[in-house]
DNA sequence: TTAGTATATGTAGGA
DNA sequence: CATATACTAA
């Protein structure tokens, strides 16, 4: 371990290093290294990890370890956020506009809906079907390659195809891929994959944005696609060092176009690169490894690696088999009680963790979960930034900083209702009224201009008469639009809007439950001002000369739009079972997993389409275990309202002899006992 | 043209 | 079981 802590910075280092061998640990402390032995200045350091969560993770142990002033100093954060801050930076040397917004999922899949009606006809003609999910997923995927709409435009007519299905399909998406990008520009937005695309060209076109930049640290290399390793490589073309740390074993977002030849690429782009395995386990009972062992070995593709531990054999995993998916969440349920009584408390309800496949599989489990008592919560990407109340806000706010953004102009235009329907905002969103505007003035003119001019009567009125529909429309948003330049606070701005638009009255009109998400709008205002806080905490460390000046609102906006961080709301200290994705598990540990639904169609998913990833997957979800594993499946669950019978995974084929199946005999629970003393998550706390 | 209600549909994974 | 679409009344 300290070999790779101490290896040398100009010499390219690739630490390979399982699950539970304290990558994070090595990391921080190579980073701390760096400074201290190497006088390397905090801000030339760029460490780049793939969560935000594994971001403040490492800052937290940083900063115990250098302290806080160093700390804050480092460039720390995903790939995403760090080009965001860049970009907020340099904006015009790449062709956008400082207050650019970051476009989520949900409004690039808008969009391509919209664009996607053009060729409904054609495509019915043809019987292809084509759903916008796909669309945006190869467009996700043409940008993850660094492929512009042109490129794919190109190759397609290379290709000899004559009228085959999948030529069509990709002539489609290729035509509206290159609108959907010329509405992002129009719009002033970059989408996720714009975010890296766009950071790729500020860092390669211009020499002097990396310039402070004398090494980069990339955590789960295992993860990144072509363009974040573009983006690696480019933030460290000034010095060449550069540090990585991986496990193939745990490479799991080959859908989200990970590559794990990047592996062998930086050995050749990096001619100097040396490799340091990490096989000694910290975390999980020697059984436990041996039954995550033997699944993720079943791969013969897969490079062998070995994995010692130094804890304990520990109880042998359980594989358990159950009629019905009900059956299997209240055993789970039963379970969790019953470990808690038996260990005398040794165990709260926060050692556990259930890992799914797929959030809806929550449903059943979450249910026998309340039944019997035990508080848990949901670990979920956006969630929070997904109710109505809170995207009803941002809009506003993301359409105050950036008049240009017609997803959230059409989205606050008619909220609270002002009988402005799709066909009226259409018309004020395009810009395009028909009598009065030349042509080459539509495409220029912003949402917020035209409604503007309707107003002030610059301009006259359109059909369904909206002018007046308008006066609690534009008042409220100029005075948010002066307040917000002025530099105004977040947690005030958004007070003001409150008070601006009446917006509780509009909850309590509209929704039944007003009163959880009144308590959601004072939840973000609480995020508001944490973010606030980090934010002014960072301190300009160079003085070059940038042309964009950010605003508090805008660094809010962006904090929200990159933030998966469920942890700012219900972080009420209370201890709760967790529920979470196996994705979602990446780079945590609980002392007992349970992984129930182990189940042809579920693992692999029936929509995967690289199995292998499939069994990493299981293999990572198995490996967060410390102390106790459950694996289970059902022969009968509802899926879709419908009960559909289900067969075991193969991937628990090799488990034989592993696991120990059926009910525990009491040895079990004398055993569990004495090895859940052993575990060191527990054993810090008795 | 819009708002509101009734009916049909279909479900990963995340920044 | 929640969301998208279809339909109807204003």
């Amino acid at each position: 371990m300290h070999i790779a802590v101490q290896h040398p910075p100009s010499i390219p280092l690739q630490i390979l290093a399982g699950p539970g061998s304290g990558k994070t640990k090595v990391l921080t402390a190579r980073i701390a290294n760096l400074i201290s032995e190497h006088n390397i200045p905090p801000y030339a350091i760029c460490a780049v990890t793939f969560t935000n969560k594994a971001a403040s993770e490492m800052r937290e142990r940083l900063t115990k370890l250098i302290g806080k002033a160093q700390t804050s100093q480092i460039k720390m954060g995903t790939f995403h956020a760090l080009c965001a801050t860049f970009l907020r930076r340099y904006p015009r040397l790449v062709g956008v506009e400082g207050n650019f917004t970051v476009c989520d999922a949900d409004e690039s899949k808008k969009i391509v809906k919209k664009l996607l009606e053009k060729y409904k006809q054609f495509l019915v003609e043809r019987d292809i079907s084509l759903k916008e999910a796909t669309v945006l997923s190869m467009i996700s995927k043409a940008k993850a390659k660094g492929r512009s709409a042109i490129d794919l435009q190109e190759e397609h007519l290379n290709r000899d195809n004559r009228s085959s299905i999948t030529a069509e399909i990709d002539r489609v998406v290729a035509e509206i891929y290159g609108e959907y990008e010329r509405i992002l520009r129009r719009n002033n937005s970059l989408d996720f994959d714009d975010l890296l695309v766009f950071g790729v060209k500020l860092f390669s076109g211009h020499r002097k944005v990396g310039l402070w930049c004398q090494h980069v640290l990339v955590d789960e290399f295992q993860d990144t696609n072509t363009v974040q390793y573009e983006l690696m490589k480019c933030i460290a073309a000034a010095n060449k060092c550069v540090t990585i740390v991986g496990d193939p074993d745990q490479s799991i977002y080959g859908w989200r176009s990970a590559e794990i030849e990047n592996l062998e690429r930086m050995q050749k782009d990096f001619p100097t690169t040396q490799q340091i395995f990490l096989e000694q386990n910290y975390r999980s009972t020697a059984s436990i490894l041996a039954a995550s062992m033997a699944i993720v070995s079943q791969d013969n593709t897969r490079v062998p690696k070995t994995l010692r531990t130094s804890c304990p054999t520990g109880p042998t995993p359980v594989l358990q088999s159950f009629p019905y998916d009900n059956n299997e969440a209240a055993f789970i349920a039963a379970e969790i009680k019953r470990l808690v009584a038996v260990t005398g408390g040794m165990l709260g309800w926060g050692d556990f963790v259930i890992l799914l496949r797929f959030n809806a599989l929550s449903r059943s489990i979450e249910s026998a979960l309340q039944k019997e008592g035990i508080p848990n919560r949901v670990l979920a990407g956006h969630k929070f930034f997904d109710r109505l109340e809170v995207k009803d806000i941002l809009a506003y706010l993301q359409f105050v900083d950036n008049p240009h953004f017609a997803p959230a102009f059409s989205r606050a235009i008619n909220v609270p209702g002002r009988s402005i329907g799709e066909k009226a905002s259409e018309t004020l969103e395009s810009g395009y009224i028909p009598d009065l505007l030349s042509a080459a003035q539509r495409l220029q003119i912003s949402p917020f201009e035209v409604v503007q001019r309707i107003y002030d009567g610059k301009t006259p009125d359109i059909k369904p008469p909206v002018k007046r529909k308008l006066a609690s429309f534009l008042p409220p948003l100029r005075e948010l639009r002066k307040l917000a330049q002025s530099g105004m606070q977040p947690p005030d701005l958004i007070r003001r809007f409150l008070d601006l638009i009446d917006y509780k009255s509009h909850l309590m009109k509209t929704q039944p439950d007003w009163e959880s998400r009144w308590d959601n709008v004072q939840e973000l205002i609480n995020y508001a001002s944490e973010v606030e806080i980090t934010a002014s905490s960072q301190q300009r460390d160079y003085d070059d000369v940038s042309d964009g000046e950010d605003t508090p609102l805008r660094l809010f906006l962006q904090a929200s739009m990159l933030s998966t961080d469920t942890e700012t709301q219900g972080d009420d200290g209370k201890e709760k079972v967790t529920i979470a994705t196996c994705h979602a598990a990446k780079g945590l540990e609980w002392p007992v997993v349970m992984i129930p639904a182990v189940e042809k169609g579920t693992f692999p998913s029936s929509r995967a389409e690289d199995i292998h990833e499939e069994r990493r997957l299981l293999y990572v979800a198995c490996t967060r275990a410390q102390g106790l594993l459950y694996l289970s499946y059902s022969t009968a669950r509802m899926v879709s309202g419908e009960v559909k019978r289900k067969e075991p995974s193969d991937f628990l084929l090799p488990l034989h002899g592993q696991v120990r199946c059926g009910l525990q005999p009491n040895a079990f629970w004398r055993h569990v006992h004495f090895t859940l003393r052993t575990c060191s998550a527990i054993r810090h706390r008795i």
